[in-house]
DNA sequence: CTTGCCTTTGACGTCGACGTCAGGTTTTAG
DNA sequence: CTAAAACCTGACGTCGACGTCAAAGGCAAG
């Protein structure tokens, strides 16, 4: 397939895709007259490629691991770096949690402070006690 | 204390901190001769600055939530907000924890191809002539 | 052949969170 | 008092992952 399509497929841009090549994240054939053409496999390899970048991979890293990932095959200075980002992820994984709970603790709270009345401004603001109840299910 | 300091105290430069100061995540006081003065309480609003950054929300994002984290009290908009902000990370954490358990798939799979020294392909993928791993010879 | 969308390369623009440099003032140490 | 260190306000630079525009060619339909 050409490029257009693909971009449709994956939903990621034209631009994205030259991109990507330029990154060494995908390879394409050409025709003859210069067009790029894909294979069915090249999907797949977008949406791998998006999932990494989601994941706070750089496109450089990205580059590194990828034929690693598709292939299923490393070295084991390969498979030492695919730990280390691994172990970055869950680092952040760590972090997100953390900040999360902070934030539910926030929410509890100014929650209870709300049901108890507690007067959270000197100059009252009207509560509809109907959204704070459906704050958590939207 | 004075922005030095604050930076020391915090591992934020102090190029950081006044940056915060314009996007309106952190007060300062000055004194007389427009030298900016920060109480002990900024230390830990700093680093709750940091801990958003961290959890990929933006410095506007931040600017609206703090006071309401801050302080614990909150306008059931905010509240809101701050419940949408959680989905996000709670959305992100998910993705991550995909990802890393699609690389410990892959890494183990190279471990084991290594073990045992036999090509990890449990389903043949038309793979066409084209030389994806550039090796040409070995 | 012409129309009109698709594709090509090249190159500049963007956005967010700062880094860095310049040139001047303030605080501190001796 | 002097010199060094810290601080101030601009203002331009950076980096990554693209967006966007321009000028030129390719491809199927009528």
């Amino acid at each position: 397939m050409r490029i257009g399509e693909l971009a449709r497929r994956t939903g990621v841009s034209t631009r994205a895709l030259r991109y990507y090549e330029e990154q060494d994240l995908l390879t394409a054939e050409r025709s003859s007259t210069g067009q790029r053409h894909y294979p069915e496999s090249a999907v797949a390899r977008i949406l791998l490629v998006r999932e990494l970048f989601t994941a706070g991979l750089s496109s450089r890293t990205i580059a590194e691991l990828t034929p690693c990932v598709v292939d299923g095959k490393a070295t084991p200075e390969l498979l030492n770096r695919l730990a280390v980002e691994r172990g970055h992820i869950d680092q952040h994984i760590a972090d997100l949690t953390h900040t999360r709970d902070r934030l539910d603790a926030v929410i509890a709270g100014a929650s209870a402070s709300m049901d108890t009345g507690t007067p959270c401004r000197p100059d009252p603001v009207p509560t509809d006690p109907a959204q704070v109840g459906g704050a958590t299910s939207t």
